[in-house]
DNA sequence: CCCAGAATATAACGATCGTTATATTTTATA
DNA sequence: TATAAAATATAACGATCGTTATATTCTGGG
């Protein structure tokens, strides 16, 4: 599993960039810069990536992947069906402070600057978001099968509520850097779960 | 009130760049497609305009102004505190289809790109969020003094959370152009209203 | 209607962008 | 350890960026 000379270099150009896309976005992300930073040089970026395109679009999966991963490592911690949500919604709390990848959140980020011109990156922000909102509807039915959850309700619905209300808590919370607002929010979440969803 | 040919030829840069700073952000936005939309030069805008900064301002003033009024004037056709408060949420149903400013939510836009990097920017959205925090909480405030909102919430509480979920809802539902989610989330929030707050 | 001053056009600057052709160095293997 | 191939460095390309100095055109008050 040791990685060769060149696999590394790859991984790191894929590392830089990937921070990079993250907090200044695509039209703010300029080849030379991750070169400069990493001590190496444009080409060798080019010996690994076609173009800038394929560059973010690697970079994207790699951040959303991240982030992924960490979620459903942490959601793993616990084998009942509430807590699992609270884990799934608190999880979030840390992108305050401690973003899975430095910036913020790359689906939150990478879907406002593609939402109008950059189609591949969007369909694979789709994608995403996708996956997220299955995931959170998932483990929502899963609860309904134990009996720890509401039969009677919607998982998409509250799924898409969810995953909308992390979104913006997000984005409101990372502009004063106040935490009183993700903290009222995650109050509210963890409540809809208690009061809405759990049986 | 009738505007001089000078003061014409501002607005309708301001208008061209209030629209592309929207569509393709900061750094996607260049003084020779204004121009060259418009049909003038670009020391035509270097006339009205110091730098790219103070026109990228500008725009966002502009555009959050726009959004400001159109919401306004929304609620304002109601005097009922309930009615104005599904006003509000309502009013952004239209973001869809119909953004007030081509391109979707100008402070949620300018919000993830102006995060990391440009201050003053960043500063004058924060700024907008403030004012459209205030104006919910100021709004059910007035149905609490009407006898028309439970007396042992919290309004700046459901402020942030109701313009964390509208915003969230916004992204969303822009990613897949599909009507499900924004139509789900409007009917949660008005499902908020009048569980949680009405009285 | 004239003409000073404002508005706009013209043209170019230096910097920087993404990308590529080619030279050099390094790596992995025989 | 020799060597072909892969990885990386060098250097430059054409395009385009924000900005500005200057020339020209237009506008509104006398």
């Amino acid at each position: 599993m040791t990685l060769s000379k060149a696999e590394q270099t790859r991984k790191s150009i894929l590392n830089e960039a990937m921070v990079s896309f993250n907090k200044k976005g695509y039209a703010g992300t300029h080849i030379r810069d991750i070169a400069s930073a990493l001590e190496v040089t444009q080409g060798a970026i080019y010996g690994h990536f076609k173009n800038k395109d394929e560059l973010a679009l690697e970079s994207f999966k790699r951040a959303y992947g991240k982030v992924g991963k960490a979620l459903w490592d942490y959601i793993e911690e616990s084998d009942q069906a509430i807590e699992r949500l609270h884990r799934f919604v608190s999880f979030f709390a840390r992108y305050l402070d401690n973003p899975v990848v430095e910036g913020g959140c790359p689906m939150l980020n990478t879907a406002v600057e593609a939402d109008d011109y950059y189609t591949i990156l969007k369909d694979e922000v789709k994608v995403a978001f996708g996956k997220l909102q299955r995931l959170f509807a998932r483990e929502l039915k899963a609860g309904q099968e134990a009996g720890q959850c509401r039969q009677d309700i919607d998982a998409d619905y509250y799924s898409g509520v969810i995953i909308s209300l992390i979104e913006g808590t997000i984005l409101l919370s990372r502009m004063d850097r106040d935490e009183t607002l993700m903290r009222n929010n995650m109050h509210f979440m963890a409540q809809l779960i208690d009061t809405q969803i759990k049986q």
